[in-house]
RNA sequence: GUGGCUGUAGCUCAGUUGGUCAGAGCAUCGGUUUGUGGUACCGAGGGUCGGGGGUUCAAGUCCCCUCAGCCACCCCA
């Protein structure tokens, strides 16, 4: 392997990805603001504990796809495989509890350990929200509406279906997990390989199995709706009255599951078939027991986690580049020039591009090549008399104007 | 982590049964045009054929290992 090349699974964005980065991150943000969740940040490293206790010992990411360091002084550190652990870790060490309840918006990079696939790398980049200290089915409603129009402003609803099922409360849970572990126990010879491992560490996996024997095992399991209490009942019923009020449309699916155990009632994602198996676009849920597991009060929190990159991908149009405008000296003395020039130009707020060698041939390819609007073309014929020729790039024409009317005169190519 | 497919110039690819097979288009650079870009024409540079080892008189072409990408599983965004 060579050295030259980055570390698997990572990847550089040159400013084209950037940009499509970008209008992800800032669509989301800027819609995210108007239902008052507020950016914040968290450290991209914490200390590993925070993951292990949130994630728990056995989940996959814990156990082998976290990015974990030894430090000198003998902490263990571990690069953020998700942010709504960090998130509430902030909660926490912020004292923010008496200020419920919290909005929050984030983006940044999180780092797993996986075999990289299209839409999926080791470094890969999310934005989230999480709604803390709000118990209603409102709450789990404005998050799910609130993503589904940033996916609408982004311009691929369409191309999305949102798939929801509740997981009832902890006790509902708890009654349905241990009656599913007896159904499967007792065929369990019947179980694929995988599922057999799930059934110790995330039977509910099971259900969400694309094994045959495993579906057909499924088809017989004992059903959710028989173990879900009237509550649960109620919220998830409420939740879905909420999405249907706003129009938003979604599918039931009672095979999609969380395994984690702070996670209760609703849980959602958002899935493209656009993007081959890497198609959930944003997921997320309730997660009423997280606040509590991690120390602090018993506090509900709701929240989802979209990838950028997927959603990246699914960008129709490529958002464009900045269209500067060229200044093209000829001459030595018109250089000097130029260079007080684009500094005036840019301080009047315009994108400016001067070369820093070539003729003006030269020069006016290299402007064309960058897309720029308009080149200022600054000769000796121009400065002797204190004018400069404002050549539109795309029509061909130009006209010479005196230099302080030039401004006025760029105003177009704004 | 498991299984499968792929890897030739910056990019997209062609290279027949191992023997002028190191090529094309685009891109780049130069010229036609020493004050006018995008079009056109002419020309040039650029590749240890992912890397390493092996078989052979001879390997881009066959074998092994390795790295990376892709597809699926797993998991998830």
């Amino acid at each position: 392997m060579s050295s030259l090349q980055p570390v698997r699974g990572t990847h550089d964005l040159l400013p084209a990805d950037m940009r499509r980065h970008r209008k992800v991150r800032d669509t989301a943000r800027a819609v995210a603001e108007r239902y008052g969740y507020l950016e914040m940040a968290t450290p991209i490293f914490e200390f590993t504990e925070v993951f292990k206790r949130t994630l728990g010992e056995a989940s996959d990411v814990v156990t082998k796809e976290m990015y974990t360091f030894s430090m000198k002084e003998g902490e263990e550190i571990t690069l953020r495989p998700e942010n709504t652990a960090s998130v509430v870790r902030a909660f926490l060490s912020g004292g923010l509890a008496q200020q419920l309840p919290l909005k929050f918006f984030y983006d940044g990079p999180m780092f797993r350990h996986e075999r990289p696939q299209k839409g999926r790398q080791r470094q890969f980049h999310q934005i989230g929200v999480e709604l803390l200290g709000v118990p209603h089915p409102a709450g789990d409603v404005e998050i799910i509406v609130a993503g589904a129009h940033i996916l609408d402003e982004l311009g691929f609803l369409d191309d999305v279906v949102l798939e929801i099922n509740t997981l009832g409360d902890p006790a509902s849970r708890q009654a349905y997990r241990e009656a599913l572990v007896g159904y499967f126990r007792d065929h369990r010879d019947r179980l694929s390989e995988d599922s057999k491992d799930r059934l110790e560490r995330n039977p509910l996996r099971i259900l969400d199995s694309k094994d045959r024997g495993d579906r057909e095992l499924v088809a017989d399991a004992p059903a959710f709706d028989d173990y879900l209490n009237s509550e649960s009942q109620d919220f998830f019923a409420a939740v879905l009255a909420g999405l249907d009020r706003l129009g938003l449309n979604y599918k039931l699916n009672s095979r999609l599951v969380r395994g984690l155990d702070y996670y209760s009632h609703t849980a959602f994602e958002f899935i493209t078939e656009r993007l081959g198996a890497q198609g959930t676009v944003m997921g997320g849920g309730r997660y009423d027991g997280l606040v509590k597991l991690m120390g602090g009060p018993p506090t509900p929190g709701v929240g989802w986690a979209a990838g950028i990159e997927r959603l990246a991908m699914l960008l129709e149009a490529e958002p464009p580049a900045p269209r500067p405008i060229a200044i093209v000296p000829i001459g030595q003395a018109a250089e000097e020039k130029a260079q007080t020039l684009a500094r005036d130009l840019r301080r009047a707020g315009y994108g400016v591009d001067l070369g820093f060698s070539g003729n003006m041939k030269k020069r006016l390819q290299r402007a064309n090549k960058l897309g720029a609007a308009a080149a200022i073309l600054l000769g000796d014929d121009e400065l002797a008399e204190a004018k400069a020729t404002v050549r539109d790039l795309e029509s061909g024409q130009q006209e010479t104007v005196s230099l302080t009317a030039l401004t006025d005169c760029l105003a177009r190519f704004r």
